[in-house]
RNA sequence: GGGGAGAUAGCCAAGUGGCCAACGGCAACAGACUGUAAAUCUGUCCUCUUCGGAGUUCGAAGGUUCGAAUCCUUCUCUCCCCA
């Protein structure tokens, strides 16, 4: 994996750059849609390439290894072949699992014991299981297994799990170093930075993930329910720390407005289950603030979905129309909002690489910040 | 014409003397959602409210009772069966 910097913001910490994989190019700061189980929710792989325009996907290790499983995912050829996205793939490990799924496992040195929400079968996933697991799945960017701690939580215990972390990272990457891919081509391990809300810890935890030197690195443990200056005094603090040659991806995160503002701090990739997911739940995220589709207000606005028409669904389909098909529990309401939302998520960090590129980036920021969070 | 069943909030529906402004469900309205156990969850949902309460409801009218959606009388309407 190679990052290469085009663009230094002269205003900001920001940068453009580019990452190259095994299965392609992808131009940060970048926004990665999740699909956790092997799939975007409710949106066709044709979507998500031609008219959102995704340029990486992730997956998640503890819900593929759950379903399909690994000999499925094996036999099909890794999961690019098993779902037909030929563009790069990230893997997360689990560790957010062991923070979501946190009253159905059990942290031990040796690693995390789960009991399955499907069948309440026990697993156990260990830094070197997990680095097998995505070895397996075939990620272009794997994730080194860690605990992402809730918030709030005591200094004590984030300090100790930042420590049990940072063990459980030197097994990865000497698990990960001593394999190799399944399908032939290159994957890349990512270690996560972690510490809480704890600058002291954050700041220790940086930097020894920057000693591992590997070609890209992770914030992890933020947006769990943290004020949002703690989110962005962490991150700060966290990417002057880590190289500035290598990429840097804020888990998780978040809201326009938190991607906007990170990239501003120097952060690179970003991925989060909100445009998804809240389209899902009739929430559209437009350049002009948010939108609730689902509100009566809507009801006879016959006016296009969005302006800005990002992707073709914002022409296509009026407000009245989608909030029709939201009140009627159609199938087509996720689809539609969920296109809309990641259009207008990836032409979010696009316009910032070209803002970055151009040298107007804070200008673009101040402007296009109040806008975003305002509610339609 | 004869016999039977029933009328409860926007709809369906429980309740058959006090714990009932009335269980549920649906619809409606609003909110939450940040490395997805989520096309999920929460709240409001007779009127007014200083959120402590206050006021009017259970087809209509009258009655019994300390007290009625619940018991009695009459009326109105709906459905079913037989002629």
């Amino acid at each position: 994996m190679q990052f290469t910097i085009s663009a230094k913001d002269k205003h900001s910490k920001a940068r453009a750059g580019e990452v190259s994989t095994a299965h392609g190019q992808i131009q940060t700061p970048i926004f990665m849609p999740v699909g956790t189980a092997g799939t975007v929710k409710a949106v066709h792989q044709h979507e998500l390439k031609e008219d959102i325009k995704a340029q990486i996907i992730l997956g998640n290790t503890y819900h593929l290894y759950l379903r399909p499983g690994l000999e499925v995912i094996e036999q099909a050829g890794g999961l690019h072949k098993f779902n037909g996205w030929e563009k790069p793939i990230l893997t997360d490990s689990g560790g957010y699992q062991v923070f979501s799924l946190s009253d159905r496992r059990k942290i031990t040195e040796e690693g995390a014991m789960f009991q399955s929400h499907i069948d309440g079968s026990k697993l156990m996933f260990s830094p070197e299981s997990v680095m097998d697991i995505q070895r397996t799945i075939g990620a272009d960017i794997i994730i080194a297994f860690d605990e992402c701690t809730p918030y709030p939580c005591e200094k004590d215990y984030a300090s100790n799990s930042m420590e049990r972390t940072h063990r459980w990272l030197e097994r990865c990457i000497a698990h990960f170093d001593a394999s190799q891919g399944k399908y032939g081509y290159e994957q890349t391990l990512f270690p996560i930075v972690q510490g809480s809300v704890y600058p002291d810890l954050r700041k220790k935890s940086a930097e020894f993930i920057a000693s591992q030197n590997r070609p890209g690195n992770a914030i992890g443990g933020l947006s769990v329910g943290e004020p949002v200056e703690d989110m962005y005094a962490m991150t700060e603090l966290v990417c002057d720390i880590l190289p500035q040659d290598k990429p840097r991806y804020l888990m998780g995160v978040g809201t326009p407005q938190n991607i906007i503002e990170s990239i501003a701090l120097g952060v690179d990739m970003f991925d989060c289950v909100m445009p998804t997911r809240n389209a899902r739940n009739g929430m559209l995220f437009t350049s002009e603030g948010i939108i609730n589709i689902r509100n009566e207000k809507w009801k006879r606005d016959f006016s296009p979905l969005d302006s800005m028409n990002h992707t073709y669904v914002d022409s296509q389909y009026s407000k009245a129309y989608l909030r029709h098909l939201f009140i009627s529990k159609e199938y087509l309401s996720g689809m539609i909002a969920s296109v809309h939302n990641l259009g207008f998520y990836l032409w979010l960090v696009s316009e910032a690489r070209q803002r970055i590129i151009n040298g107007d980036f804070v200008q673009w920021k101040d402007e296009i910040l109040p806008k975003l969070g305002r509610r339609l």
